[in-house]
Order: C-alpha cells, then structure tokens, then sequence
DNA sequence: TGAATATTTTTGTATAGACAAATAGACATT
DNA sequence: AATGTCTATTTGTCTATACAAAAATATTCA
C-alpha cells in the first residue's frame, strides 16, 4: 500500500513523495503517463480532491505537465536540472597586476564545467564588495571566488558572512583572511620571497632593500621570507632599506617612496619589489634619475606579469592554475564536499633575467 | 460584487487577478493581512475550496504568505522584480590588450545599473563564441557586448544571430562587422591613424614603416589613414615596409615579421605599430638587435596600454569609455529603444612620450 | 507572580459529489 | 475527401462539510 492513513504525515504529501520518487528513481520516464486521477484514487482509496493536490504540486514543482483529455504526464526533468550556473568572482581590480590572468583561468575552467562567471570589481572597497555581494546573491549564484580586499579582516569577514549564511560556498584566492575556516588558494609566499632573497645573497648581494605593503596577507608573507632568508645567512636586517607601506596599492604613494629609496643609494646594492607592478615604478624612477638596471642595482620583483617589457628577473606565481583551484574548490563544494575547509597552497619559481648583476667575489 | 458567477472565466481565477491587482495598486501593501478565507467567503459568497485555491496560487506566484494561524499576508514583491540582470560581454582574452579596461568600464556601468557581468573569453574563436553565446542565452542575459572574432564575418553573424533570435540585444565594441544593422561603438582609427602618421611627417619622417593585421578592422581603418596622411603630403607609399599580418595576434609570428623589417634599416625612420602589444615587440627586437628608440628608429604605438613601461608615443585609446557607452546603448534597447542601429564614435588623441626623434630640417 | 491549561481563531488536510470544458476518435454528412 | 457531429474520457472548476494543527490569547491554579 502507498498511503499509510494513520501516519501524522498527509497524505496528498504521500502520494506527491511516491510519485517524485517514482519520477527520480526512472521508473517513470519522460514522456510517459502516469495513472488518471480516478486510477490514482482507486490505488490510494484517496479522494479525488486529495489526488489532485500532489499531483498539482508537482506540476507546480515542474515534475508534471497536466494536459485536457488526455492526462497527466512526466514533464522533461532538465527544465528543474536547469539550476543557476554562476559563479561570482570578486576582485579589486580586472584591469591590475595579475587580475586578468586570474580571471581567465577562473573562466576557463568554469567554463569546462558548463558555468558561467559573473565579474565584480572591488577596488578594495568594502562598500563595493557589499554592493557586489548583494547582487551575486540575487543572482543567485551557486559559488563566490573573494580575493579578500585590503582594508580590514573584519569588513572581509561580514562578506564572507553573506554568502555563508546563504549556503553559497566561497574560495578565497591568493590572499588569505587569518583564523578563518574557509577554502583558499594561495601560492607559497615565504617560500618563494627566501628563494628569491637567498638568490641575491648568492650573487653577492648583502644589503638588500625591499618595498611593499604589509596590508597584504600576500606582501606580508614575502616580507617573513625575506627576513629569513637574511636571517639565514647571518645579515641582519637593516630597517631603514625596508619600505612598508600600511595602505592598499597607490601609484604615485609608491612613486615617492622609491624616490626616497633612490635617494640613499649606497645603503643597498638591490631592491626585492613587492610585486611586479612595484618593480616597474622602480625601473621607471630609476630612468628618470639617469639609473641603469643592473648597473646601478639589481632589481627583483614578484608575480612574473606578462606584457613587462623590461627584463626582470622575478618569482613566477601560477596565477592562471591559481584561478583553476579556485573553481574547482567551488564545484567540488557545489556538488556537496561537506568536508573541512581546505587549503591549496601553489608553488612560485624563479624567473632569470637580467636585472640582477653577479656581484659575487672570487672565493 | 467582485464575482461575476455567469462569467465564462473561472471564479477562482476572478478572485485571484482581483486579489493580484489590490496587491499591483498599492491597495494591499506589503506585510497587509488580506481577509481571512471565511471573510473571503463571505465577501464573494464563493466557497472556501476555491477561495484557497485563488490564494493558493497568489501563494505559489510569491504574491503572498499563509501563516498558520495568523492568516494570510502580502509578500514583499520584490521577489517578482526580481529580473535577469545579466549582460554578457563576448571578448577574446581579458588578459590581453585593452581587454581589462574595456571589461571595467563596462561593469562600472553596469553596476550603476544594478546589473551583472558575465565575462566570456572567445580566443577569437567560432567555437567557444558559439559555445558562451548557448551558456548566456540559457542564463537568460538581457544583452550582449561582443567583440567580433577575426576570423570571419560570416561567423560573426551567426553568433549575433544566435542572440537576435532570442531578442536578446547586442552591441558590437571596438571592432565592427561590415554591412550588419546593428548597435556599435568605435573610436576614430581612420582619423587617429592620420593624426598619428601626420605627427611623424611633421617631425620629418618621410619612410615609416607599418605593421598591423589587416584581418582585424580596426587596424585595416589604422592602415587607411595612414595611407591617406602619406598621400595627402605627397609621400609614396612603399609597399615593402607595410607589414600586413593576416592572421589573430600572436606574439611569436609577430616576432618573426618584426625581426624580418629591423633587417632592413635604412628602409625607414619610424616604426608605426598598429597597437601598443606590437610596439612592446618591436622594442624588445631591436634592445635585442642593439638597437636603441628613438636614436636609431622612431617608434609609435596605438592604444596606450598601461603599464607599458617604455615612453611610448602613442594615441590614447578611451578604451574604459567605450565599455561604458557600449553598456548605455545595451541599457536603452533592453528599456525597449526601438530605433534603428546607432553608431557611436568615440575620439582617441595623440599621447607624446619619447619614442620619435625629432628629423625636421631647418626651414 | 508565574507557570500550566483551556479557548478560540485561522490555516491545513481530507472526503464526496457535481457539472464544465476540451479533445481524440468514431461516425455521419455534404 | 473534407467537414461537421457525437461520444467517451480526462482534467478543470466548484460546493459543502469535517476534523486537525498551530498559535495567540485568556483563564486557571499553585
């Protein structure tokens, strides 16, 4: 029997569960018929009112289509399938340093899995992010990719906070947010920042300045790796050649800065750039003032940007692969991980080119 | 009376588009409790069956919201406004060119417009446009910005087609598509190439190179003003220092032509790069060959990419304007503009670094 | 005073029966 | 052969009635 009549469950709600099951389960097909009402009511011993209450909320739901004289029908089930296949993407800037790259490869491989990627720029502002964030929910996306914005932990936390409390999974890609449990992809920073910074030492380099902006969970780890690295090799840090910046990236701030760095030379024989974008400002001052690289010092940067016309010698970051976790983290969570939150952590690698001269002396 | 019972259209549906319109006027706000079913009852002298069936389906429609108890109430009707606010935007790399700032300016106006951006990147390819266009008609995007692929203008229109057909508008952005009745916005090239090459001439070039792809009509505009600056100060054109690349971009094809023309110095005083990613080539090849910009050649880009590192002259492209004016014309046909196609043409003007050497003779 | 209990109202579930409307298919008419 | 009519079947609309479940409110009791 179908229907049990004592149970506290109702009854047409019974039948509209047996039916859907019947429905998922293919034993009932596309296309195909399903008993008349008055069939379903001699199955049952369910009035006919009854009857047409599950029925019509599965036509209601999509599961059925209803037609005049002839039936009820099992309705094509890709119309429910039919979900929202988006996937939001907030970054603070399409148009800056690894931004694009990040983006493609996100794109690239949503696309493999038949998604969509919906663009959010967020100049690092919260108010944007907020603004972005309420118009992905509408959107009804089923995933959000955060490059967390500069400013504060708690501002990214209340964003993050929209989506969860929405079920909508996040990824935070590249920057991390600290004692927060969520998904993230992010390359090794301190690594990559030793490796550079031994580089240096090996070809002779001893005081080695170094400019970025501690905001940045990213700049902030390159900074530890440097300080290792010297630490490592018995240098000791020289504060006044380390250069942080406390706000989020500014062209013309940076423009000052370097020219006072520029303006002590002889306190440093290289300068370890933050990123790749920083690197240039560098190279660009260093013109204006009649400086050649590596001439006058090396240079060393951080990101490997494309269309850098300048040979510099910097830490590759597989941003593309970066953007490519990424989504696969959002789909993995889509289609149901209810697994702990995970970290991917990519690895960068040196990059030589000729910003950088041997000053290595003769053992 | 509210119920017409000889009417042929069905009672509980009289109700229901009575009940729909108190809602739509304002007459019944939201958070109202609407009359209880036996009031309801009582108002129309219908039975209470079909009076739950009308408000059922109001219920259903998220017109309004049963509480157990309570009665039945107005829902926010927000959920009904709750429109496609997708535009798609079909390029062909966001990681390459002008690609990122067109896609900013594009979601800056769209975000003014409470809509989304769902990025698709085409490689300049039939296929994967033609596989982004299915995924945005399926996500219901109100309209379109495309970068026309280069590869041929047949192709072009049957994706513009795809969309046409589902009355989903498009905008043509930068590129256009000859003998197409439809929406496009373009900057100048005719004109900022006669401007650019007219520049050269007054500083005393005479033999200027060019090299561009002729597949792409924006730079086959670039070549005809520059042809026309030639002939309108009675400069031959040598055909031997035109380089016409026919197929997409790529750098390494690139590479091979620009090494091909270096070759040949003596040929010419200027290099006319028919965009900024050329001229970057063209500087890297000859700081390869020795060579050195603008002493031994005069170098000029179009675009006026950033982070372009070299002093490049070049024209400034409003490459973030035409996103936006591209995202108005879409904004205005889906608010139902039904004029015929319009053409906007956005001014690019000249931007003077350092890359041309001054050849005037003395007057 | 405060907790437990009863009351009342409103929606939720269910039955039984009736007629209306649409339409595939059979049959009749032109 | 094309068109019109009838019939049986199935869904669509509607009435009248009954009890269940939830919850705000009033009442009772310790």
């Amino acid at each position: 029997m179908i229907i049990n009549k004592s149970s506290p469950v109702p009854q047409y709600f019974q039948l509209q569960t047996w039916l859907m099951e019947q429905i998922e389960q293919g034993i009932l097909k596309h296309g195909v018929q399903i008993p008349t009402e008055k069939e379903l009511g001699e199955l049952t011993g369910l009035a006919r009112a009854t009857i047409r209450q599950a029925v019509g909320n599965l036509v209601n739901m999509g599961y059925l289509i209803r037609k005049r004289r002839l039936g009820t029908f099992v309705q094509d089930r890709q119309i429910e399938t039919e979900k929202r296949t988006i996937i939001g993407i907030l970054i603070p800037d399409i148009r800056s340093g690894y931004a694009p790259e990040l983006a493609r490869g996100t794109e690239d491989e949503a696309a493999k899995h038949q998604h969509s990627l919906i663009l959010c720029n967020t100049d690092d502002l919260y108010m944007k992010a907020e603004h972005h964030a309420d118009r992905l929910i509408k959107a009804a996306v089923s995933g959000v990719i955060l490059i967390p914005t500069s400013h504060s932990y708690e501002k990214n936390r209340l964003i993050i906070e929209m989506f969860t409390k929405k079920d909508i999974p996040v990824v935070l890609a590249d920057r991390t947010i600290p004692e927060i449990e969520i998904d993230h992809v992010t390359t090794n920073n301190f690594d990559g920042a030793y490796e550079l910074t031994s580089y240096l030492i090996q070809r002779g380099h001893r005081k080695i300045a170094i400019i970025l902006s501690e905001r940045i969970s990213t700049e902030k780890e390159r900074l530890k790796g440097y300080r290792a690295a010297l630490g490592d090799h018995d240098i000791p840090s020289d504060s006044s050649i380390v250069i942080s910046d406390a706000g989020p990236f500014d062209q013309e701030h940076y423009q000052e800065l370097i020219r006072g760095l520029l303006g002590h030379r002889g306190d440093f024989t290289a300068v370890f750039a933050g990123h790749d974008r920083i690197a240039l400002i560098v190279y660009s001052i260093a013109h204006e003032m009649g400086l050649t690289i590596p001439d006058d010092f090396s240079l060393v940067g951080y990101d490997d940007l494309p269309y850098v016309s300048i040979k510099l010698t910097t830490m590759h970051q597989p941003i593309y692969e970066m953007g490519q976790e990424s989504l696969k983290l959002i789909m993995s969570r889509i289609q149901g991980d209810g697994v702990a939150s995970r970290e991917i952590v990519l690895k960068a690698h040196l990059v030589e080119r000729s910003s950088v001269r041997n000053n290595e002396m003769n053992l």
